[in-house]
DNA sequence: TAATATTTTTAGATTAGCCTAAAAATATCT
DNA sequence: AGATATTTTTAGGCTAATCTAAAAATATTA
């Protein structure tokens, strides 16, 4: 019995909630993700919980199962790979194809997306920066720090970012920063959280909201 | 208000049909089609109809309204795409790549289908050999001769199959039967209509249930 | 044309996924 | 601890798409 559209997607849900919180995954929170109420919420749970791919238990919380943590990373290896190829061959930008590889990624075919990697390359990132999981679910590791976290007159480079919505990358691609961007702390505003940056010799004003969301290995 | 893809597989058993029978579609050949039954080919039909996707006369039958002809030309586009693809680029071949069409072809995104026709090289024909309609719906049509229609003694050229299954194209791949095979009708035997052709200096009989499923253009 | 067979539609039920409103459980605050 | 607020679950209902069985319409055939 194959996971429907809407279960997988619950899946991917709980494990994104996981991956950034830890300790086991509130209904609520995965209603807010999914954009649903948590009736709905608690409804889809329990048929993930009968078939084994989640721990349920009432009023405390949800975790994924072994079973339900593979088929969530099989998931997200999916969508890394598509938003790759539309990236790579068909000339879209990182901010167009979240929505394309959100559907992209419930094509049911193991031969296919073995093909599609090998056709890539056997790419280790996706265009946001997001390591590419790989059959067995194993992914790159990297010594990463959040923009945000850093003390002035640290330098980075730019390697992921950690939410993909088309406003957000739009934004960033105003001010100047994609993938691979070098740039160096100036100054740090207390009052607000907002960090001051040096790219490609302007100072950017970022906010706290958007520095929390930019990855960077450090090179200095 | 999109279709669903239950709906859209609805139009495209319409159009098939519509494409081989001519007049209007009977509810039992839309339900073999689809395997499914009368009874839900009714319930369907009645929503497409009001959604102005069809016209329908109870009892009677179906035709494809001009919104619904468009709807179906368009998913027939994308799926032919997508078999290109699959075949040309991701080294499939043609008795793979029907099942997995069928699910990208529901694939929601203009400018995706429009920026893989480019990258494809906007192919004129699929791995089967049928024509690729073009944005507005219109394609290629060919002077073509159903291999069992042929006299004794005429030669041809394989230029498409008309059905795509597994079971059907594997069959012809041990025949030594692909897009472009050169062939001559050598003997036609009466009591059970089949055809013996010649195919790279051998004899191959095919039953008439075969040979009326291979399309040649001639060449003599 | 009347009887029979076939096709099509209707009626009524089922399942997945969703909703709102109310009830139950847990958390927080004074 | 008791009152209040929040979270979560339950209850009951809705829609899309399906099914089977029965009824209605059409076609066929003696």
């Amino acid at each position: 019995m194959p996971l429907s559209q809407t279960e997988e997607n619950y899946l991917k849900a709980v494990y994104k909630i996981a991956e950034s919180d830890q300790g086991s995954v509130s209904t609520n929170a995965i209603a807010k993700m999914m954009s649903t109420s948590a009736a709905s919420v608690t409804d889809m749970i329990k048929r993930l919980s009968e078939k084994g791919y989640v721990d349920y238990v009432k009023y405390y919380g949800v975790e994924l199962t072994t079973l339900g943590k593979t088929a969530a990373t099989i998931l997200i290896r999916k969508h890394r790979l598509w938003e790759t190829f539309l990236v790579s061959q068909l000339d879209f930008s990182w901010e167009e194809v979240h929505d394309i590889a959100e559907q992209l990624e419930h094509i049911q075919s193991k031969e296919l997306i073995e093909r599609l990697d090998k056709y890539l390359g056997f790419p280790k990132f996706d265009p946001h920066g997001d390591p590419i999981p790989n059959t067995e679910g194993k992914f790159t590791l990297r010594n990463q720090t959040i923009l945000a976290d850093m003390a002035i007159g640290e330098q980075g480079q730019v390697i992921a970012v950690k939410i993909h919505d088309t406003p957000f990358l739009q934004h960033l691609n105003q001010i100047g920063i994609q993938i691979n961007t070098p740039l160096r702390i100036v100054s740090k505003q207390d009052y607000d959280q907002s960090t001051t940056v040096l790219v490609e010799d302007s100072e950017i004003l970022l906010s706290h909201k958007v520095a929390s969301q930019i990855l960077l290995k450090k090179t200095s």
